[in-house]
DNA sequence: CTAAACGTTGAATCTTGGT
DNA sequence: CACCAAGATTCAACGTTTA
């Protein structure tokens, strides 16, 4: 495929599964491209043969003296590889999931933040219905962890902080989830009617990576995609993904599901939003509009001070004069304050929000 | 200090705290001479600027001295000198368990796996009661990770499985352990009346690690006592413990704590290793949080009998040992009981139903 | 007296946009 | 990039004061 010199997101193969090596795969898509990339690395090394090690001596498969030593230097050198291609393709503003156990989470970790990654949380997923362990030597591995990270430090990921909370009745979201393993209809079958892949990821751990930070049309990446479940969820909630996929019987499977998948209406993919993303309003405005009449009184939050309205929007108090927020402030002796919040009016006997007022402007723009 | 020949547990400075750095002073101690380590280490937190609750009022941050790192290559330098003296110090079957936050535990994790531990669980604090994300720009940061390792893969190490299991409603003990951070008068105070300590871990996590991964008279080191939490418990719970602490505040802390602590007695320390029904019930929860005390005397509805609490959170009477259900109906020769009803403590005076305690946890846990 | 209200605090890598 | 001002943002557990 042919870059186009602006590494344009039109030479991207959006909604598709590329054949192939993740590392040779990702070298062919053009820079800051990628919007979210999720990636569920393997562990369990079928990486000796295909491997050099740092010193460039190969490693043999089979008569090779294996040792930990070696498996994690070739571990290492492949996560750094494939990690550094990741980074390449994401937007400055762009971030990262990547999922593992303490086999390898560790490296994972400390080799993001080694790349500069920014890590902005780990997230534990908590299973309901984990294996349990047999031989009675270990407690039950009853977790998985993720790791999210941003580009870089001075990048301003996406965050869908109140569309969380409200998938947790309201309160915020936390860093642990209690979501149950994939099973029942939502696990793939082979045509020998067995699992089609040994680690399947539930759609609920991607609906909510997904809702929680990206958007609507976003460019979602995933190096190792297996049987697709980051492509079905982003396909369903209309994100656009990209998947790349060595095993041929993975992507089979995966296609065939991505075919079944039907996006979601627009409006079944609205989500709550905070208040920065709404438009800003100018106090002064309220006065303009006659909802405040200059001279004014204000009560504060607490009842402890008033100010007067003045004609061009700014607060007065016997020793400040400013906007709401730093007559607010200064009163409070706080080092920043919410006028919109802090200062109240008298209407009907009752104390309001001057914040009522915005909201009230901020109707009549939507409407 | 005078090193044995055989690196006998005679030259170990028992049930004490060594005053200094942390890397000297195990530089000092014999060869394989620690059953556990338990180390909570720096968490290289790099904060930046002052952080505001949205009523204005300002987080106590964690800006300490010890904390402070100039790069990930000092942090990196400084772990691996600890944990290579640490693994020094360990028996052949000794274990470590470290805990750290996304900040410090992939370094962590990693080091450990390169020098040649044996990772057994990484285990997740889930917290019931974290501090919030005051800015909605990242999910509530509400656990923190544990990891057990053993010396090397050949270990063979502690792990009282049938303990763990008893504490936790009969059914296997899992990777994730919902604990509260520590609060209230378990927080130590200074003579100012301010926390003597900025990250003093709750007791009830010791516990769970030292009747999970240790046996009555084992040798547990702190390289990071703090104001000694671990030596606290492990004198409870008949265990020795050494802790090696920098800063001499924390030290006086530490060892005013200890003074108080009254040893258990070796029956409640004995700890089930048989297989037996189910409990119902997590009992042994109130034990590890402390609303009951090992070797407490609980009394019969009827006030005919009595039994003492074990650690492990099993009941013992004169002629029977096991769950609280399964005591009480053998006092009371009944095919069964239901002990939460049953058992009662006192508490001012009042006989009050084990299951209050019950209900107040239920509570916290929001069920 | 109790209940409700109010205040305090905890290992935190915690903002955005305009000039 | 630096600087400045606007303005968005919290949950559970304790302890103390007020009604």
């Amino acid at each position: 495929m042919a870059k186009t010199s602006a590494g344009g997101a039109q030479a991207l193969p959006l909604d598709s599964i590329i054949a192939g090596d993740c590392i040779e795969a990702m070298r062919a898509l053009p820079d800051a491209s990628i919007d979210l990339i999720f990636a569920d690395p393997p562990y369990n090394l079928q990486l000796k043969g295909e491997l050099h090690r740092p010193d460039n001596s190969r490693v043999d498969a089979v008569d090779d003296a294996w040792d930990q030593f070696d498996s994690f230097a070739v571990y290492d050198a492949f996560t750094r590889a494939w990690l550094a291609e990741a980074r390449r393709l994401l937007k400055p503003n762009g971030a990262i999931w990547v999922i593992g156990s303490y086999h390898n989470v560790f490296r994972l970790g400390a080799e993001l933040q080694n790349q500069g990654y920014w890590i902005l949380n780990d997230v534990i997923w908590r299973k309901t219905n984990p294996m349990p362990n047999f031989r009675g030597k270990r407690l039950t591995n009853a977790h998985e962890t993720l790791i999210w990270a941003s580009k870089s430090e001075s990048a301003k990921p996406t965050f869908n902080y109140e569309a969380l909370k409200a998938l947790n009745e309201g309160v915020q979201m936390r860093s642990d989830w209690v979501l149950p393993i994939c099973t029942g209809h939502e696990r793939l079958k082979g045509e020998d009617g067995m699992k089609a892949h040994p680690t399947q990821k539930p759609e609920s751990l991607l609906h909510r990576v997904l809702i929680g930070t990206t958007n609507p049309g976003d460019v979602v990446l995933d190096p190792f995609f297996g049987t697709g479940t980051t492509g079905a969820v982003a396909k369903m909630l209309g994100r656009r993904f990209i998947g790349i996929e060595r095993e041929e019987s993975y992507r089979k499977v995966a296609q065939r599901r991505l075919d079944k998948v039907r996006p979601l209406s627009l409006e079944a993919l609205a989500v709550s939003t905070s208040k920065r993303a709404e438009p800003r309003v100018a106090f002064g405005l309220l006065v303009e509009r006659g909802m405040l009449r200059p001279g004014e009184e204000l009560q504060s939050l607490n009842g402890r001070h008033s100010a007067k309205v003045r004609a061009d929007g700014t607060l007065t108090a016997p020793d400040v004069t400013g906007s709401i927020h730093q007559v607010g402030a200064r009163l409070e002796g706080a080092p920043s304050c919410n006028g919109w919040t802090y200062w109240h009016f008298k209407r009907d006997g009752q104390n309001v929000p001057i914040d009522a007022l915005r909201q009230q402007i901020r109707d009549e723009m939507g409407e």
